[in-house]
DNA sequence: ACAAAAGTGTTGATCATACACCCATGA
DNA sequence: TCATGGGTGTATGATCAACACTTTTGT
C-alpha cells in the first residue's frame, strides 16, 4: 500500500521548554504571528521537513523561534487528534526541554515571534491543544525526576543543596526533609563537592556542588537504582 | 508558515504485539506482501489516513492485518529517521499491545498477509528499523511492568499465582522468591481470589485469581504505590 | 507411595522517616 | 548581637530478602 493512495496528515514538532528561577517553574512560549491563533501564545514548534529528523526539527524550530540551542531535549508523546488544528489534520511530535534559566534570561532571542517565560501555574490561554501537551509534559517531568537525575539541567553548573532540594520540592510539589534529602543525595555519589561557596548572601554561605555526570553514567550502567 | 511550503514526510503507525505462552514471550509479525522488504517479516502497521486518529489507525491496521481487536494498546515512541524507509521519509508512531495468547492462537487471522507469533528471543531479520522498535518496546514493557499492573493483559482472565510469577520472571528476566512474591502481590489487594482451581494438572491444583481492576483504579486514584 | 507443584512465617538487615540544635556569616 | 539559612545524627518503624518444610493431588 503506497503512501500516496491516501492524503497525508501534516507533521509538526512542538517543544515544552521548562525553566526554573527563584519564584517558579516556568515555560517558554511564543506569540504566534500567523493565523490560526494569530496573537495567541503557543509552544515553539513547526512543520517537519521532508528528510529532516524529528529531534533535529524540534531543535531547529526552537533555535529559530527562541534562540535556544544545545539543551536537554527528549521526546514526550505524539498528539494526533484530527481536529487539534482547525485547518487540517496536523500530527505533532511533542518534545520537552530543560534549561538553566539563569543562563537564558526571561525574554529570549527571537527569530520572528515574541517569546517569553510564563510561570507554569499562571499560563495564558494557549493555541491548539497546547495546554494538554503542557499538562502531559508537566506530568512527565514530575515522574521522570523521581528516578532520573534530570533536575540538574534546570540548575547552573554549580549549585547548593538547598537549591537542589527546592527544585525537587517545587517539581514534585511536596515538602522534603532537609537532612534526609541531603543524606539520600550524597549517598548516591553523583554529586561532586566543589571548594567554592555561594557568594553575596546575608548569612552563612552554602557549599557549591556539581553534578558528576560520569559517576552517574557508571552507576546507571551498573544498574543501580537512582531514585530520589 | 503553512504546511504546504515544504514536502511532508509520510506518517504510519506500527504495532508491537506481545503475547505470552508456556514457553516464551512472543511477538506477532506479518510477512510483507509488497515492496519494499517484500517477503520479509515486519511489524503490523500502515499509513495513517488524513482525518484519522493515531490510535485508531494503529487499531485499524492491527485488525486488518492480524484480526486482533479490543486489546490493550499504548503509544510507545515516534521514530522518524529520514532513512528508516528506503523509499522516502516515513515517520512512524509506534504502539505496543498486550494480548492473552491463549485466546489468540499461534497463527492469527489475516487480511492480506501472513501473520505469525515469534519468540522474542528468536526473531527473524525484520524490515525497516523494526528491530529497533521491538527492542524499545521490550524495554518499555519491562520498565512499565515494575510499577504498573499491565501483566494481567497477557494472562487469561483467571490465573494462578505461579503463572503470574512466571510472567514477571520472564519479562523482568530475573528470578523471584515465591513467598515474597505472593506476600507482595496479595498485600496490594488488587487480586480477587476466585473459588475455582486449575484443572487437569497432575499435582495439587492451584487456586485461580482474577485481577480486580476496580480496586486497582481506586488505589491508583488514592496515589498508592503499586510497584512490584 | 511417589512425583510434582501448592502453599505458608520468621528473622535479620536495610531503608525511610521524624525530628532539633549549633554554626557561620553578613548586616 | 541579631537574623538568616547552613549543616549535622539518632532512634523508631517499615520494608525487603533470605530461607525449607508440609500439604494436596494425580498417577
Amino acid at each position: 500500500m503506497p503512501s500516496y493512495e491516501y492524503a497525508r496528515p501534516a507533521l509538526t514538532t512542538d517543544c515544552v521548554v521548562f525553566g526554573l528561577d527563584e519564584e517558579d517553574l516556568k515555560v517558554l512560549l511564543i506569540k504566534r504571528g500567523l493565523t490560526p491563533f494569530k496573537g495567541k501564545w503557543a509552544l515553539p514548534g513547526g512543520f517537519v521537513r521532508e528528510g529532516e529528523d524529528l529531534e533535529k526539527s524540534a531543535r531547529r524550530e526552537l533555535q529559530e523561534e527562541t534562540g535556544l540551542k544545545d539543551i536537554f531535549l527528549e521526546q514526550l508523546y505524539t498528539f494526533g487528534h484530527p481536529k487539534r488544528d482547525p485547518r487540517e489534520h496536523v500530527v505533532t511530535v511533542a518534545y520537552y526541554a530543560l534549561v538553566n534559566l539563569s543562563e537564558h534570561p526571561p525574554t529570549a532571542d527571537t527569530d520572528a515571534d515574541e517569546a517569553a517565560w510564563f510561570p507554569f501555574d499562571d499560563l495564558p490561554k494557549l493555541a491548539f491543544d497546547h495546554s494538554e501537551i503542557l499538562a502531559s509534559a508537566r506530568e512527565r517531568l514530575r515522574s521522570k525526576l523521581r528516578y532520573s537525575p534530570i533536575g540538574f539541567e534546570l540548575l547552573p553548573e554549580k549549585f547548593t543543596l538547598t537549591q537542589l532540594q527546592s527544585l525537587y520540592e517545587r517539581i514534585l510539589d511536596e515538602q522534603l526533609d532537609k537532612r534526609n534529602f541531603r543524606k539520600k543525595l550524597l549517598k548516591l555519589e553523583i554529586l561532586e563537592e566543589t571548594d567554592e561557596i555561594e557568594q553575596d548572601v546575608a548569612h552563612r554561605a552554602a557549599r557549591l556542588y556539581r553534578f558528576d555526570r560520569k559517576a552517574y553514567l557508571e552507576k546507571q550502567e551498573a544498574g543501580l537504582n537512582l531514585e530520589i
